[in-house]
DNA sequence: GCCTCTCCCATTGACGCCCATATGGTCCCA
DNA sequence: TGGGACCATATGGGCGTCAATGGGAGAGGC
């Protein structure tokens, strides 16, 4: 439907229901049908309030990134505490929903509503106003508010 | 109509209908054919409330900009945040149109029509007086109002 | 036994694909 | 040169399909 183009674009808004779950955007579902990938990995992003989300594969590629860095600066401890501290494995139901836990609200914010936002390789959870506010942030170049 | 096109040039208002979707110009499309463009790139501009419409290449030269940072440095995330989390793949129907989603009218403030403004090698949806007014501010050597 | 998560089914509203109409312009030909 | 056929564009709307969402009921853990 979106063609043929297998990343992750966009942002779009999804309201969480009674039972905490919320659905995926559909053409994020399509790219991960397209990737195979079943398993999602779930993520504290370094910088923003978000959940980064993808495959296997997005752990393997910040565990390169701790490995490239001194490991003992605190720059690597710091990633390590999130990368492997903070790193959930999730799965979609056949709907296309997954749960919006504690881990993700308590690290984002979010209640009641998600933004999903994609990044290309992986996409991310953010508390709407959250979003709004970092992008505005991004585009007068500045970065917005740190996490935590 | 020969030849001579090329290029996005002019601008042309054009009303939104009653289920959203807006034509775009024939001038437009007739660039769009002879481009070979089928999917298009629509990103959140990063300075006026409008956004730019243009060929898979658009979205190629701001991923080329970002791999030549850093990939998991802030600035890289930064970007990414605009250029991926801002920008979202589109086709139009069968009849040369396009649907006006929220995505497009939150951004841009437009409501019931769209102005199209040819850029040279891409295009962009303005709320009409939006545009009228930065093109005002442009003359007098300002930027007018920057995106909310 | 209670609470939580998962699988399943139902609803509704949005979107894609299709065909129809109006309006204005161009070209041809008498 | 004026009339009229013809065409392209912009616009309207029907209808089927699918996405987003809500809720029931069973399985399994504490």
């Amino acid at each position: 439907m979106f063609g043929v183009v297998g990343r992750f674009l966009s942002n779009a808004t999804n309201r969480i229901d009674a039972k905490g779950r919320v659905s995926v955007p559909a053409s994020f579902r399509a790219v991960l049908l397209e990737s195979g990938i079943q398993e999602l990995y779930c993520l504290q992003d370094f910088i923003y309030p978000a959940i980064s989300v993808g495959g296997p594969d997005l752990l393997d590629r910040y565990e390169k990134q701790i490995a490239s860095v001194d490991p003992f600066s605190p720059e690597a401890n710091r990633m390590s505490l999130l990368v492997h501290g903070g790193g959930v494995f999730m799965r979609l139901d056949a709907e296309g929903r997954l749960m919006v836990t504690d881990f993700i609200r308590d690290f984002t914010g979010i209640s009641s509503e998600v933004t999903f936002v994609g990044r290309s390789d992986h996409f991310q959870l953010w508390r709407p106003q959250a979003f709004h506010e970092a992008q505005a942030a991004a585009r007068e170049g500045r970065f917005g508010s740190r996490p935590v």
